[in-house]
DNA sequence: TTGTAGGCGTTATCAG
DNA sequence: CTGATAACGCCTACAA
């Protein structure tokens, strides 16, 4: 039923071989031939099966990008580049669920589905530091946004800690000093959380500040929803805060959600910073102050890497590189920044 | 270099066969030779080929989610459903981002790399009605989110014109007469913009309200910059107005962006609603009222009748059923509603 | 219950 | 510049 290019060679009155070559065009083919070749194809409505040719080539042009979810507007906004970047590549991506956590991770990095394309980009949220011997798999793979997990591997990584403690210093210069810092991490994890923890009490440290634990919000998931959360029981705690630090963006919202039901105004009350420089902050009221860690340069090259070690036929322990973004920060409304015209 | 089932079957010391049978669980294998074989397999870290296969059986088990873009939440989250819908039914999904675009929306129908995968949902934005006829493709395909479009062509449709017309006789009942509208379409679309523009008109319609046209603020692409230039084009008309529906959220949080600028309070000056019920407008301050039109289940619905079409072996074109998902009013705090717990 | 032969549609090799 | 022919790795008959 379907046509192959047996039929189109037959109705051109040529062989197999030069239908392949017209259609990958390969330089040498009579004009004539493959004029009659083309029009063959389009008579019969032939289109290539892409089964037979990854078979044949041992190549699919695919590449798997495994992120948490993408309702987490860092992800979706993450997975817009990397389309975009792969397609100027001639790739095309598969997208897997990790949903961040950790055996479902593990799973996407050796399960039957990972061989259906010729790599694979991984953003891992529940893996910890003793699972990195996992990662030296024998196919291309880079890995994104973590530093602590990193071996041998091929990473791209973000300035986690410089950017918290810019933003951290950033509030400090503000005059603050009751500074909660909400969304916490798995002590073992080798996350965003820790490292950006770590930017953060670095900052309140280095200006000679005492946290106090009240002020700590945990947030094992970083959703709106858990921020909230956080904020309110740092609040319900009594102790006084005159600003807020979220881990990310949609952490720092909910808490200013709750902000703002509990009457405090922002940033006068109580400044909030985040991390991420996702669109929602560029326009929630008022808008965040934040760090923008750099993604579409970091899916950029994490797509090129990849790539490059596809073509090279480089698997992912062998000679692992880790090139770091610089972030950058975003002074908003929400630490007394200007009034952006949106 | 890559093991092969030929290389299992020698090392079991059975034929290729008798690994195909263990290896897709094939019931008839003696327990003791499926022990030898899965040993094999272990030793040998076999994996199997998935050109190989898909070849052979003529399917990938891979489907294409077509959609504008992922950063778009509404899109975003709608993946995520697709993603899990699809991986329950053994199926991993392909993304493809079409920017809204019309003529990537016909190429992603139309090219090569559309034949990598068993069929497409579709969710697409600048076809218009003259275009229905390319929708009747070879392979099986389910439509999202539109009717106009619909054709003989199965798909799955949200309820855009009950859903706005609700919101809109919500803000009338709350006692709001000078509704702008934000967010026009192109006349010649067939998209969600006409027919949620049909429901907000037809309900100032039936209440007997004249819509003043400085209360539209256009915009084509539906993003929070466009909401928000929109929404400041109909305040510098110098119109009134007491009552702004967005015909989507992020438009509709886009315009309480610039009503915060200007200083009119939300809900009190000026009420506000939307479409989609994404995850920012029920933590926006203040919470935004909403239309959520059952995107679990078009997500979900959508998926099982593209799988049962592949199994089925059908086409596009033929029997199309449209499946209608009913919306739901989400009274938040945008239109006066209560505060909700977050 | 297991093995053998043939084909899935393309590409690569190597003559002509 | 073009055409046979043999892989690519797996699956479905059909046989044993």
């Amino acid at each position: 039923m379907p046509v192959t290019m047996r039929d189109v060679a037959r109705r051109a009155g040529v062989s197999v071989k030069t239908v392949s070559n017209v259609v990958n065009e390969f330089p040498h083919v009579s004009p004539a031939t493959r004029d009659r070749v083309l029009a063959a194809i389009s008579d019969l409505g032939y289109q290539m099966n892409f089964s037979a040719r990854n078979l044949s080539l041992g190549r699919t042009g695919m590449i798997t990008l495994a992120v948490p979810e993408m309702r987490l507007p860092y992800f979706a906004e993450l997975a817009d580049e990397v389309i975009v970047a792969a397609a100027e590549r001639g790739y095309t991506v598969l997208v897997e669920r990790t949903g961040g956590v950790r055996d479902r991770e593990l799973e996407a990095l050796t399960s039957d589905r990972r061989r259906m394309t010729d790599g694979l980009i991984f953003s891992p949220l529940g893996l910890r530091p003793a699972d990195a011997h996992r990662l030296e798999v024998d196919y291309p793979l880079v890995l994104l946004g973590e530093r602590a997990l990193h071996g041998s591997v091929h990473h791209v990584a973000m300035g986690n800690v410089a950017g918290a403690r810019a933003a951290t210093e950033h509030l400090l210069q503000r005059g603050r000093r009751r500074i909660a810092v909400i969304g916490s991490y798995d002590e073992r994890g080798a996350g965003a959380g820790s490292l950006r923890t770590q930017g953060f009490t670095g900052a309140l440290a280095d200006a000679g500040i005492e946290h106090d634990p009240r002020r700590t919000g945990e947030a094992l998931e970083w959703t709106r929803t858990t921020g909230a959360e956080a904020m309110r029981r740092v609040l319900d705690s009594g102790v006084e805060v005159d600003a807020v630090y979220g881990l990310n963006d949609v952490l720092a919202l909910g808490a200013m959600r709750v902000l703002f039901e509990r009457g405090l105004r922002v940033p006068e009350d109580v400044a909030v910073a985040g991390f991420d420089d996702i669109e929602d902050g560029r326009f929630s009221a008022p808008s965040l102050t934040t760090v923008q860690p750099g993604r579409d340069e970091i899916a950029r090259t994490a797509v090129w890497l990849l790539v490059d070690r596809i073509t090279r036929g480089l698997s992912a322990g062998s000679n692992g590189r880790e090139l770091v973004v610089a972030p950058e920060l975003m002074v908003r409304e929400s630490t007394g920044g200007e009034t952006l015209p949106a």
